[in-house]
DNA sequence: TATTGGAGTATTGTTCAACAACTCGGCGAC
DNA sequence: GTCGCCGAGTTGTTGAACAATACTCCAATA
């Protein structure tokens, strides 16, 4: 009402950012955390008690954070049985590479109206991936392949495929879990991730569109035939 | 053990058939119905005491239920205040065409792959706004034209995209409660649905598509305008 | 021997009641 | 007119209870 008022439109919108968080969402974020490493394995069954001992909330709560991972498809709710990490198939697998191709795709082919700060994410994810090789951090190699294709999806600027991606990143997580030698998986592509990135930052779009598919190509061929051949076609 | 033993391999897969369902889950579908329809306008506050006592069933379960249409976007759940029936921004709209054109433009790009039963489901998507349409039903040619998209998403074959699409497709249907003027909105689209169909019937895959990207261009305007015209923008 | 049936146990599904933590609106002090 | 406080109402979380279902083991049977 003083002098002038509309200062108050030009602060940045903080907006969601002081989320409180509910205990079922931090207890989700644990849960999900320990399925990603790896220490709850694929088809392991999750006690409702035993977990709820663990982690000290009511049983109510944890159902509910099973809930949330359950959409997430990192658990499996089967009605009057349980709670299972999820254990992915070779169909899966396929279906990720269904989805991932189109919006990946689609975002380098667009990527012209990217903001620079996501084309830079991009080359990031890279340098760190190349940071992780040189000191032999071969885990640390596959999160930053995961970044590299996070930060590629952020480049269409859309929220809803920014949280789609997470997501089949973090199933892809548990297929590496799956699988029979997940070690030396990533290595192999860091090379193509530094050439895509190139591609991009010249604004060579399409040129690096097309590397992209070629990965893909050759990365589904890799998981399928790690399923098939390496340790038993997880039966389920 | 008998004479021959392999006949249970030959039975077609029963699997999933008969799952039951959790309360919650009812719950929810019933919810969802009632957002859909828009029986329950957006921005639309659901007192978990009231909801609580229409429905029967307990707190939790109510809440468990709340927590499966969050994560459909449905509803939003502001902590500690309560959940709203979403309540679609511009952004939103914008959001939801980013997601849609790459999906839906290359299932029906790759549709040489798709079985025909999944192209005739298309045609017959067509059929049923044609239907609609000639008895004067603008809600049943809403309802129609959301099958004739979900047919093209199931196209690709992957359902980690079906059930993307079916999402998409319930938010948008918020989006037309909450602009101006819902009611003349399919209908225009209809001829153009029939085009698209009759395209990929004939195996002009790219023709198809490029005359869905059209469709996206058209539609997308049409709601930003309805949305920044018609009825003030949705402030939030 | 292999299969079926059933009792008992463990686990999940759902409800209920209680209390803590928080939001919202109003009222009074300044 | 602003600030702070109070109280009513709602949500967040817990714990206990009971019903419904699945799993295990053992005996009966063919």
């Amino acid at each position: 009402m003083t002098v002038t008022d509309d200062w108050i439109d030009r602060i940045p919108d903080v907006g969601e950012e002081l989320e409180r968080s509910s205990t079922a969402e931090r207890v989700a974020d644990k849960l999900r955390a320990l399925v990603i490493d790896g220490a709850l394995a694929p088809g392991t069954r999750l006690s409702e008690e035993k977990i709820r001992q663990k982690f000290k909330v009511s049983r109510n709560t944890l159902r509910e954070a099973f809930r949330l991972l359950g959409h997430e498809r990192l658990l499996v709710h089967e009605f009057n049985r349980g709670v299972f990490v999820a254990k992915p198939t070779l169909a899966d697998v396929v279906d990720l590479y269904r989805v991932r191709r189109p919006l990946e795709l689609s975002a380098v082919r667009g990527a012209a109206h990217a903001p620079q700060a996501a084309v830079r994410a991009v080359g990031a994810a890279v340098e760190e991936g190349e940071r992780a090789e040189s000191r032999g951090d071969w885990w640390g190699i596959g999160t930053a392949n995961m970044h590299f294709h996070e930060a590629i999806g952020r480049l269409s600027g859309s929220p809803r495929i920014d949280e789609v991606m997470h997501q089949l990143l973090a199933e892809l997580r548990l297929v590496f879990h799956a699988m029979a030698a997940p070690r030396e998986f990533h290595a192999p592509y860091l090379g193509e991730n530094r050439e895509i990135y190139d591609s991009l930052a010249a604004g060579a779009f399409d040129e690096a569109a097309d590397r992209l598919a070629e990965y893909f190509d050759a990365a589904e061929r890799q998981l399928v035939e790690a399923f098939s051949g390496g340790r038993g076609v997880t039966t389920r």
